[in-house]
DNA sequence: AAATGCGTCAACCGCCCTGCG
DNA sequence: ACGCAGGGCGGTTGACGCATT
């Protein structure tokens, strides 16, 4: 038997929140602070459970959350995010700070899902190009898994496969097949550590640009250096062993990998 | 105008993880 | 080492509003 549910006590008022019950959690959290959740019903006399304060405040009152449409901007990361990281809607949320996870993830059922499926049916029938796009989209997403997992291995012949895979003459392979071996879960956690590494890697360069984050290219150019290569190998090597498991990747690394060497725009075809 | 269907999204449920005694 | 409780998270539900018949 699993422990008995937090509202399960008599007298806890379910359903939607009045504006009544919003302002006085507002004022509470605004005096307090959030967190202590367990004490904030008794506090503020809300016949609600600390769970359903929570959510509340998380999920809708929070300072900073931007409802309504979602850009078409959100709308691609939300769908790479998607594909590299599964259903972790926290996770996903990470990236876009104004969005709740549980907005992400309505989105995704009620909007994206539908939409995906249809071009995902629809494909054999016409579309070229969607094939394409999801095509390109698969192949991306399986050579970053297998680089990453390589690469955390942490010897040479790894590290020269991550930079095969960061190199620019990837782009050329880049309709090779690679069969997925780990779980998205695994490339997650991966992924995660990898970005602070990558990001800290072209920072120590000497000689390299700023990084750009709208640029592709200003971060690959970099690890094509060849006479910074063996230096550059070390410091990389240096950051794996420092890989800090709680680090996201930096949105513009996304982007990079994904959006950049799709021709066509996967939120176009779901339009 | 009423009935029905469908889409949306806030809120709940239940499991898992973690910290603490 | 163990059990308990709180918090986090993903899946699901159900109320509501709008569109269609």
């Amino acid at each position: 038997m699993g422990r008995p549910p937090c509202c399960g006590k008599i007298g806890v008022k379910k359903g939607p929140w009045t504006p009544e019950e919003d302002i006085i959690l507002v004022s509470y959290i605004h005096e307090n602070g959030p967190g202590n959740w367990r004490v904030v019903p008794s506090n503020t006399g809300l016949l609600r459970c600390s769970k359903s304060c929570r959510l509340r405040w998380t999920n809708y009152l929070r300072p900073g959350i931007k409802r309504g449409q979602f850009t078409d901007h959100e709308v691609k990361l939300i769908i790479h995010l998607q594909a590299l990281l599964g259903n972790r809607w926290a996770a996903i949320a990470s990236y876009l700070p104004e969005r709740t996870d549980n907005d992400i993830k309505n989105y995704w059922n009620t909007h994206l899902k539908k939409k995906l499926k249809k071009l995902h049916s629809s494909q054999g029938n016409d579309g070229f190009t969607k094939g394409q796009w999801e095509k390109k989209l698969q192949t991306d997403i399986n050579m970053a898994k297998k680089a990453l997992c390589d690469a955390l291995s942490i010897d040479q012949p790894n590290i020269n496969a991550l930079q095969t895979y960061l190199s620019p003459t990837h782009q050329k392979q880049k309709h090779q097949i690679i069969p997925t071996t780990s779980s998205s879960s695994v490339y997650a956690s991966s992924a995660e550590n990898i970005s602070r590494l990558l990001k800290n890697w072209v920072h120590k360069s000497p000689n390299s640009a700023p990084p750009k984050p709208e640029s592709h290219d200003s971060i690959f150019d970099f690890e094509s250096t060849t006479t910074e290569a063996s230096e550059s190998t070390t410091l990389f090597q240096e950051d794996l062993k420092s890989i800090n498991f709680q680090e996201q990747l930096p949105l513009s690394m996304l982007e990079s990998w994904l959006l950049a060497e799709s021709n066509s725009d996967p939120v176009d075809l779901l339009n």
